[in-house]
DNA sequence: CGTTGAGTTGACCATCGTCAACAGGAGTGG
DNA sequence: CCACTCCTGTTGACGATGGTCAACTCAACG
């Protein structure tokens, strides 16, 4: 199930030249302690639409994206499924440290990953307390992500959720890659739906009205913004 | 609009004797360290109905729930609300630690909280690597929570997340008070509405629905649970 | 050139929201 | 003590948002 390419040419990985070092864990750490960290870590490229692994299983790893795209997604019983957010280069995965997954993790485009044992990692922690609060910040500001989500699933229209939807994910690719009016969109209008709680019908015609009044324009890779104010005020 | 009550006869508070230390923060103290803990705190009372802090208010404070109910939402521009959580004896309010209140915090019923300064907190925090480490496992586990009430929202019908909602209530209610068939339901029904993602019209019909196939009875204090595996496989 | 998978669009329908009326209890004041 | 209001909760009638089912296009791929 776990299909990682782990060979030191496509992977080879020196934390001190990480592009991603600033906005990731690895930012909380010194150069020397960063050595320590780079001796547990083993690099991992996970090509597309790949598993890395599914909720219940034993979460003998946590993990840091250095690129690509990770979908993290619940399933209930029926099929029916909550993507509960997309990990982008820089974000930390099992921030619970708990012993099973809560939720399945997915590559949306091929994903480079920096992969750690969990036991060993959380040992680095107890003698690293500016990690631990880096760690503790982190999942602070996860919780308010999911709190703005919450408002998102529980009260927000079909039009308002793709809105906010693109405007975060403007801001998200914005903080890695400098602003652009062309939001690449790796993810499928499947998997757009199952986080904004629609159905792939509604995303898709609510993405093409969008487009009908001249707000954003699809393209190959994603859409492109054309009218940013009436975007941002849709998503309120 | 912080209406509270500190006078020392309804409100005194040793740490030491706290009924809920051992679910709360406070939990990763030993005594001695309680000792300074307690020397930050102001207990304050909270009537009922009454506002703790609002979303955007600056976050000079931070507290911890002793006794009572507080309801946590965010609204839109156009007065929707979503309730993002109900704190109970044990909790924390405002883990995110930022320069404003991500969220309302309203009591339900009359609460009575620890209350401390964000400032000397934070100082306390740089002393208590352990306490940094119990308040991050609590972050990560309340955004545990955040996913499932995802999940909850974006992809289960009224009759489940009503389901939902009561088994959770009684499993908190049973950690704090032991089990018991008979659900104490302090909040209204608009705010368990706010909290499910539906309007009171809904929340009332599906109780009532439930009521009436004999899997729970409605009580002058909230509901009582009829047929737990019922209940149980609605929840899923 | 057939197959597969993603995406789009239309027709129809169900769940849940909206609007409205009403019941019952708590509090208030004459 | 009783009328009155207010608030919460319940229930019914109706409608809209978004889901379901189905057909179709198009690009990628063997």
């Amino acid at each position: 199930m776990l299909s990682l390419c782990q060979t030191a040419d496509t992977c080879s990985h020196v934390c001190s030249r990480c592009q991603v070092r600033a906005v990731a864990i690895c930012g909380a750490l010194e150069i020397d302690e960063l050595a320590d960290l780079e001796r547990m870590l083993t690099p991992a490229l996970l090509p597309p639409k790949s598993v890395l692994f599914a909720e219940g299983d034993t979460a003998d790893h946590v993990f840091s994206v250095t690129s690509g795209c990770i979908r993290l997604s619940k399933d209930l019983a029926d099929g029916r499924r909550q993507v509960v957010g997309f990990a982008l280069p820089g974000d930390f995965l099992n921030l619970s440290l708990e012993s099973k997954f809560g939720f399945s993790a997915d590559s949306v485009e091929s994903t480079s990953l920096c992969r750690f044992q969990t036991a060993p990692f959380k040992r680095f922690l107890d003698r690293k307390p500016h990690l631990v609060r880096k760690l503790y910040d982190l999942a602070a500001h996860e919780l308010t992500i999911a709190q703005e989500q919450m408002v998102l699933l529980g009260r927000r229209r079909a039009d308002e959720k793709i809105a906010c939807f693109l405007m975060n994910w403007r801001d998200r690719l914005g903080r890695l890659t400098g602003a652009d009016h062309t939001l690449h969109l790796p993810m499928t209008r499947q998997d757009m739906a199952d986080y904004l709680g629609l159905t792939i019908e509604t995303v898709s015609r609510t993405i093409s009205t969008l487009a009908r009044k001249k707000i954003i324009m699809i393209v190959p890779e994603g859409v492109r913004v054309l009218d940013l104010q009436e975007l941002r005020a849709l998503a309120g």
